[in-house]
Parts: C-alpha cells; structure tokens; sequence
DNA sequence: GATGAATGAGCATTCATTCAT
DNA sequence: AATGAATGAATGCTCATTCAT
C-alpha cells in the first residue's frame, strides 16, 4: 500500500488548500467573531501554529477563504454569461435552478450571510466581494435584458431593476435557508426557482409573452 | 441635603427603554459580536453595570432588542393585512413602497441583517424572529394571494412561493443597502418597488392582466 | 480598627501608583521581554484586566515606569545643580557619594540597565531618557567644571569630557553591581566615589591643587 | 549525477563559525530575547534547523557567542599586559585609544550592552564574563597601578579602584554611544580616551607628575 | 437603584524546538 | 548533513460579568 505514512508527509501543497477548506466551512458556520483558530487547525488536521505559516492573521485567513470562494464563482458566472448571449427565456430558468441547488453543495450562500454580518468590520473585503460578485452579476443579468429588450422581447425599464426582480426571490430563500435552517415552512427552492422563473418572464414579456397556444 | 440629586432619578420604568434603543441602534450597526456594552453603555447613558440591572446577559438584552423591533412591526403587519383584503394590486405596491422607504429611519433592515448573520448562534431567537415576523408577514401576502386566485385574478401556483416573488426583490436590494451602503450602483429603492410590483403583478396574473385598453 | 475591608476598598487613586510600583521593580529586575504582565498583576495585588484600566500595553506600562522614576530624579538633579552653585571641590565628593548611595534603595541603576538594553527597541525611550536624564545630568556637571574653569580652578579641557571622568567610574561601579551581584570582588562603592572624587579633582586640578600644606 | 551538489558541500566545520558571526551581530544588536532563531539562520545562511545541530538552545548558541568574543579579547588584554610592564603613563592612553577606537569595528561594546542587560537571566554566563573579561582586566589595571605605587609613581589607593577611575569613563562613553546612538552630544570617544588619561594620570600621580616644565 | 473599578476566562499570536524528508 | 514545515507552550490583550460602594 502506498498510505504510507500517516502524519504529515501529505503533499505540502496541499496544506493552505486545507487549511482555507476548513476555515471556509467554519467561517461560513459560525461568522467571523464565532470562529476559533484552534477548530480551525483541529478541523484541517494541523497545529495552531501551523496556520500562521500560510496566514499571518485571522483576518488574513478570512479573506483568502472569501477570495478563494469568489475566485471559483466568477469562472462559473462568466462562463454561464458567455453560454447564454441568445435567450433570457432559457438563461432565467437555468440560473435560478443553479442557485436553488447551490444550497447544499455549496459555502457561497453560508458566506454571503457572513459577509452581510462582516461586511461593516470588512469595509475593503465587502467592496471585492460586491465588485467581483455581486455587481458582475447583477450585469450579466441586466446585460442580458437589456439585449432582449432590443430585441423587443422585453418591455421597457431598468435593466437593472430587473435583474433585482429576477434574482430577489430565489436569493432571500437561500438566506431564509441559512438563518432559519430547513424547518417546515421553509421555501422548496427548487419549486421557487421554477415558479419564479415563469412569473418574472411573464412579467416581464412585452406583449403576451411564452403563450404556447396560438392567438386566434 | 436635598441638593438635587445631579444623577438619576428620572422615571426608572424609562431606563430600560434608552437601552434598548442604544442597543439597537449598535447591534443593528455593527451586529452582536462587534457590540461591545461598554458602548451601549455610554450610548444610552448609564454605567455598564446598569445594563445588568435590566439585563441578565448580553444576549438577554439582544433578545430585548428583538423582541422591541417585532413588537413594533407586528402591529404594522397585521393592520396592513386587515385593511388591504379586498386587492393585491394596491396591496403590492403599498408594501414594497413602504419597505423601501424603511431604509433611512428604520432598523428593521439593520436587525434583519444581523439576524441573518447571527441566526445560527441565537437558534431560539431565530425562531421567534421567523415566527413572528418573516412567517408572518409571507403568511399574510400569501393569504392574499390566495384569496387572489379564488377570485380568478392571480394564476395557478404555491401561493408561498408568489409572497417569496414578491417581496424578494426588495428585500434583497435592502440588504444591498445595508451590506455595501449607498454605491453609486446601489439600485434606487422607490424605483426598484415601483417598477417591481408592476413586473411581479403582471406576472401573477391571471390572463393579460392589468391592461386598461379593453381587447376588441 | 479602620483596616476594614481586606481587599479593594483601598483609595483607588493608589491603584496605578502600586501598578507601576511593581512594574518598576519587575521591569528593572528582569528586563521588558522577561517581565510577564501576570506576574506585575500579581505583584501590584491586582488581576490581569486591571492593568489595562491604567495603561494600555505592556509597553505603555514600561513608559509609564521610565517616565515616573524620571520626574522623581529631576527633581533632585535639578535642586542638587542650584544648591552648589559654588564649589566644584564640594559638589563632585557629594555627587559621587549619593550614587553610590543610590544602589540599594533606588531602581535607577536596575532601570539604567534596562534602558541600555531595550533602548534599540524603544528609540523614543531612549531619547526621553537621554534628553531628560543623561545629557541634563552631564551638561549640569560640565556647567560647574565650566565655571570652575573660568575661575582658574580648573585646567583647560572640554567640560563634558570631564563630566565623563568624574561620573563615569561610579556608574560602571553601580553597572558592575547590578549586571554581576555583589559578588566579593565587587568594589566598594562608597570607597570608589570617596577616592575617585579626589583623584579626578586632583587631576583636573589648575596647579598644586587641594594641597593644604605650604610648599616649604 | 554528479552535477555539483548546488548548497552544502563546503566545509562543515566553517558553519558553525558562520552562524556564530550572525548571531553576534544579531545579538549585539537587539539582545537576547529580540534576536529570533530565524533571523540568524537567515543572515547565516542556513536553515533554521540547522543551527540545532550545532547548538542546543538559542542560549547555547548565546553562549558560544560571548566565548567567542570573550576568547578573541582575551589574547589581546594578555599580550597588552606583558607588553607595558613597565610605564603607567604609556599604557593609560593607549588602552584608553584602543578602547575608543573598538566603537565601530567591535561588537565587544554591544555584547557588553547585551551582557549587562542578561546578567540576570543568564548567571552564569555573567560570571564568565566577568571572570575571563571584567576580572581580568581589571586586575591587569589594578595590577599595574600596584607597581607603580610600589615604585612611588602613584599614590596611596586601592588599586582596583584607581582602573575603575581609569576606565569608567569610557566604558560608559561607550555605552552612551550604543544605547543613543552617536548623536549631536555624543561625546567624542577618542578626545574623551586622550583627555581622561592625561587627567586621571594627573589624578593619580604621586605628586607633581607628568610636569614637563621644570620646577625652578 | 446606580456606579465603574475589578475580575478572569478566552483567544490570537509568537517563536524556540522537533523531525520526517 | 541540511532542510523547513510543523508543533504547541507561553503570553499579551479583550470584554462580559460581578460587586463593594
């Protein structure tokens, strides 16, 4: 067997990789203020004094557990703005689907409850966080409408507006998921998504938008 | 000597009261941690063992300062409902209108977003908040939108979901608020609930809603 | 009795007075890195959090101490300079003697010590004390030998190269005692600053000086 | 492959010595408890973990520091020694010269600093310091000073006392120039080594010494 | 009741020392 | 032999809480 040894001899690589891992889930448990370095280092498997080695203050963690979350999402975002440049019909659905199941698999909706809570404390960190996330976002959506508004599909207003429109719902749900936990009444985000998805569209369409059936 | 005594003796039933708004004030800034009761202390005028007259705990005062802001609102909530349960298309547009001017002079934007963030540490005060706000308040707007579609007006669909389509939109742009202040690209709040309710209700409705010109 | 209540209840004006009491003695003892600020709180008879009220690191506590024992020496530099306005033949025995005096009752030489050691880190310190101690005991020295020179007394030379002949022995004297203990080969302050205040004013002596016997 | 192992091939026994020169400047420098581990491997040139094959402690290390230095000086206060068996007068200044010029080139002047600072923490290592450095010296001077006084050259005193009137001065002269710096009102070392040994020479002297003019 | 000095548990950070490579 | 990542005890500092006045 090659496990060989167990402690460390694991590639050192790996080690802030761990590290930022461990920080990120705990972080986006419990807050900033909430999370002790020792879970942190127990939780990676190392020595306190160990992270002090790849980070040199808890603040310092922080952000690179924000910048290493942001850094992941803005390959995904940029790539789905450039996957849909034709129809918001299909782009709407799919994005908010995206976000529904995000709930699960995903630290991004744990750390926007965090950076909402920090952000105050965390003047510089919330404007990376707003410029390289939420805004970029925001564009593509507002990008998107916009076009289609050219293109007559959509009736006039701000882009921008709409855009709040479109992702309003589905991200209050996610943050009700966080702070209330998955209790009974919890939104079922995958149905809001789908349900959301149809009403804005509608909403939004210039005439009589999406009718399947032929006007006589 | 009955020199006047310089210090206290203005109504003790007041004292708790200059608290708690000290208090809110700087929960909702700074959230709970970040809050230290030296400075509600100072804030409000007492000497920080005072607080502890009132208060067994910091968090028994957080929950005070909870359980004032809901207080406050429900009353507010539940007169909306009542006067509004004949339409949903002047309901809508009262609501966001009103959220949105909540920003400047209310806290609710603040505490919420603390609630968000500390919801985990504080379980039980989540609940209460859930309880006797959130749920609440999207059982109220469901309710409408129930009544809404046994009238034939809104289309088929989880009511629930309707309220979260709703109220989404503005609520994020709240915390948006809250969380980056007031950018140059922060959405308008008046705008956003304007042009909001008029996208949501379109989209809600029934058939070609909305549309004075009578269809030849 | 009025010794009443055993623990604080003690004027608590004294409360930063006994801190740097004790910081002194500590500080002097051990150095700044060795002294452990546990073990000042235990010494002053006060907890760890208590220091904090007065000062607000460790470091502004080693300021404090080094600024307290300055001003209680000014004052006798300053008095000492006026009082013997006259006589260099006078002045410098009484110097000398009340250094060597100064070993067992005073924390000036533990302190010196320290400075010597820490001045590195601390520039400001260090020019406090340079300025208000150092250079103001040598230039009141090379003030008198100055006069003394314009009176004849004295031959030609730099003043404050003869304040270092005359203040210097003993110091190293005091240095020695304090960086080795009183070990048996230590010198005898007392019999250094007698004999070394009539060597060195011999030396710096016009002519024949001190020589009470008529040249036959 | 033979290609030139790149690091270490170059004499072992040269590294300790490498590591030794670091740690003397570093710690003559910032003393002992501001000097880091990592800071002399770094200016030596060698991993950190290879100053413990070495030397055990950080106060192993401390100490092959001073006997270093201790050993280089000892030859040269033996040799100085035999070489002035004879005049008083000739071997005042010069020690007093070459303890002047020692400021820049020697870290005697900063070990010392450091010493006087550590003597308490290190006692053992102050009672080599003494032994084989302050002892000895002081007894070649006082040993001297006897000799002269049995040749009627000086007068009647302990003769440990008079080397303390001897070299005091420029000991702390020397010490004012490490623990200040060698600013506007440091005293000029070699006016100073040349002033006080004509002066305490003057001091010393049996009777009317060192008198070129001849006594009509 | 009110005060604010005092408390001390809790936590971030440093750095000499170890040890698998 | 040399390396440097890892360790963890030690320590400065914070702040909710207590209590004598």
């Amino acid at each position: 067997m090659t496990d060989a040894k167990p402690k460390w001899n694991r590639r050192k690589d790996a080690r802030p990789s761990e590290i930022v891992d461990a920080a990120m889930a705990l972080f986006a448990e419990n807050g900033f203020a909430n999370t002790k370095l020792d879970d942190v280092a127990r939780r990676a498997g190392v020595a306190k004094g160990t992270l002090y080695r790849y980070f040199d203050t808890k603040e310092a963690l922080f952000r690179a557990v924000v910048q290493h979350l942001l850094t992941n999402h803005l390959e995904v975002v940029e790539k789905a703005g450039k996957a849909f440049e034709g129809s918001l019909a299909e782009f709407v659905p799919m994005l908010l689907k995206r976000a529904a199941q995000s709930l699960g698999d995903d630290r991004l909706p744990g750390l926007a409850r965090v950076m909402l809570a920090e952000g105050r404390a965390f003047p510089d960190l919330a404007a990376v966080w707003h410029d390289e996330l939420a805004a970029r976002m925001l564009d593509l959506i507002a990008g998107m409408v916009a076009k289609a508004q050219d293109r007559g599909e959509v009736r006039p207003g701000d882009p921008r507006l709409y855009a709040f429109s479109i992702i309003g719902p589905i991200s209050v749900a996610l943050l009700y998921h966080e702070a209330f936990g998955s209790r009974a009444d919890a939104p079922d985000l995958e149905a809001l998504a789908s349900q959301h998805a149809e009403t804005i569209l509608r909403g939004m369409a210039a005439s009589i938008p999406y009718q399947k059936e032929p006007t006589p």
